[in-house]
DNA sequence: CGCATTTGACCAGCGC
DNA sequence: GCGCTGGTCAAATGCG
């Protein structure tokens, strides 16, 4: 069982097959194969995480060079020169490499092999001091590598948290421009953030809806104190705690029974949305055998019922990664098809997310926002929500649906269609770690020309091909990222699923997301139809990209 | 023993 | 008002 960030977080549910409980036993047995190895995985591709440094079937691993030594981010010749000197100690020959100095004491070496096998005496002292002479150099080479890699990852790490900074800042701008009364609550969760920049990457992205900042503010206020009245636990605090979970925003319940307004009631349009934007929901629709998908963050379930028209339970998860953390999730068999699991998200994380999170804390943040935005974006909310999920996925009307008839604003993201889903495929390595494959980068998939480190076995959410290329090739001017002009290599269809965790690990993707819903949203809104012509020069990224939705 | 899960009970909202 | 349903709680249970 492990606890630290990374793969494994979730382990104990893994274990727990909540469908063998009450569910058939038919479908116990299928879930039960590998659970482990079959969890929805999402990537680490942070630079410089922890996690990127926690390889463990790099090359380094065969030529038993010490990790330190190795650095995965290398380039090709570190590696080299590592192999060189294994080869080197045991004796053999080191091959020609891209190191010129050592090709040049191999290549005199070898052409003089021949005169060797002739005068022995002197050759070999000769050899054995070149040898000793080469193994220095390689040291000395291998040092300096070391170095510069060091210095590359410093860089790239800092590059990180720069695009991340600048992204916010933009965010801030734009929702500042849209809403300066928020202004002093965005300022302060600029603040909060920058405490984690270092380490984590910041889930609290600002919420550039109206008054999205305050409501962030607000929930992780509110139920910070709520949920310590939650956890009190003493059994005379019960009637306080359930007063204050009826108090808590959080508390609603999120079913048809809830209390959560629904979208187009008569309320005032602050409050309405502001309800709508606690009980917004992401659920996500993929195909896998494992009982919750992986999404980086720590879960502790706290219920199960069977609901009305599903032979399979749904589980309740809570978010335990901090206290207090009012994020909850919903996970379920589709009753139709019970390879399809769903997971319905709900909350804002209170807290930072390790990288490994961030994938999907990216991608239902920027589900969530363009369909909260979509449903203030005008009173014909439908509407705007149905473009905005033609905004996710232009060409497929399946792939995200969003619901304006439910209870709460939801949007369904469908990772069951792909055409080779790779979900049930077995991880290149046993490891639970998700790591990045720098080694060869020239066989992953780019998805938005960001090269997939397909450690991912999440289905996906299918977003590449149309997204890639009609949608981001299109949002490419307003938000600026330079592996966005590469060209984007045509998808593979077994690593279509893991686009999505390549996709949210992207800073660039909620903004690109959120510069296409605003380019849509523009010409839909009559309010803001006169930003329309503003959008390809100023959207990037303003109207959406909060990831303060789990 | 501590922690996570299980599971029955409770509560609130909705429909009839 | 009553029953149904979804969501949550918390004691009981299981596991490492």
């Amino acid at each position: 069982m492990e606890k630290g960030w990374g793969l494994a977080l979730e382990s104990d549910p893994l274990t727990t097959d909540f469908f063998s409980t009450k569910a058939t036993s038919a479908t116990g047995s299928f879930f039960r194969l590998n659970q482990q190895r079959d969890m929805f995985q999402f990537p680490v591709s942070l630079a410089g995480s922890r996690d990127d440094r926690r390889g463990t079937s790099s090359p380094s691993d065969d030529t038993r060079i010490p990790v330190d030594e190795v650095d995965f981010f290398s380039d090709k010749k570190s590696r080299i020169v590592g192999e060189d000197r294994v080869k080197k100690e045991h004796g053999e020959p080191a091959p020609s490499s891209d190191l010129d100095h050592v090709n040049t004491g191999l290549l005199l070496r070898t052409a003089g092999s021949d005169q060797s096998t002739v005068d022995d005496g002197v050759s070999s002292e000769m050899e054995d001091r070149r040898a000793k002479n080469e193994l220095a150099q390689l040291h000395v080479e291998l040092k300096r590598m070391n170095a510069e890699n060091q210095k590359l990852k410093d860089m790239l790490s800092h590059v990180n948290n720069n695009y991340t900074a600048l992204q916010m800042h933009l965010v801030t701008f734009m929702q500042q421009q849209r809403n300066p009364e928020t202004e002093h609550q965005v300022q302060e969760l600029k603040s909060e953030d920058k405490k984690h920049d270092e380490e984590i990457m910041p889930l609290k992205i600002l919420d550039p809806r109206p008054s999205g900042g305050a409501e962030t503010a607000e929930m992780m206020s509110t139920h910070s104190s709520s949920d310590e009245r939650t956890r009190s636990g003493t059994p005379q605090n019960n009637v306080e705690k359930r007063i204050g979970r009826e108090e808590s925003p959080e508390s609603e319940s999120w079913g048809p029974n809830s209390k959560a307004p629904k979208l187009n009631s008569g309320k005032p349009i602050d409050q309405s949305t502001e309800a709508a934007m606690r009980k917004a929901r992401v659920s996500v629709r993929a195909r896998s055998e494992a009982p919750m998908i992986t999404d980086g963050c720590q879960w502790r379930k706290y219920g199960q019922k069977m609901a009305k028209g599903n032979p399979c339970p749904r589980a309740y998860y809570r978010c335990t990664m901090a206290v207090g953390c009012p994020v909850r999730k919903q996970v379920q068999r589709c009753a139709d098809d019970r390879t399809i699991l769903i997971t319905t998200y709900e909350g804002n994380h209170n807290h930072p997310l390790p990288p490994a999170a961030m994938a999907m804390a990216s991608t239902t943040a920027a589900a969530a926002s363009m369909l909260l935005s979509g449903s203030m974006a005008s009173a014909d909310g439908i509407m705007n929500q149905n473009l905005l999920a033609k905004a996710i996925l232009p060409n497929s009307s399946t792939m995200a649906t969003i619901s304006a008839s439910a209870p709460f604003p939801t949007v369904t993201l469908d990772l069951t269609h792909s055409p080779n889903p790779l979900q049930f495929r077995s991880p290149p390595q046993p490891t639970q770690f998700q790591v990045p494959f720098p080694c060869q980068p020239q066989n992953l998939p780019q998805v938005f020309g960001q090269p997939l480190y397909n450690q991912s076995k999440f289905s996906g959410l299918q977003l590449s091909q149309e997204m890639g290329s009609s949608q981001l090739g299109h949002q490419q001017h307003q938000v600026p990222h330079p592996q966005l002009q590469q060209p984007q290599q045509p998808s593979l269809a077994d690593t279509v699923s893991a686009a999505t965790a390549a996709i949210t690990n992207d800073p660039s993707f909620t903004a690109a997301l959120a510069a296409a819903i605003t380019s849509i949203i523009g010409g839909a809104h009559p309010n803001s139809s006169s930003n329309t012509s503003n959008n390809n020069n100023s959207s990037n990224g303003n109207n959406n990209p909060s990831h303060n939705r789990q």
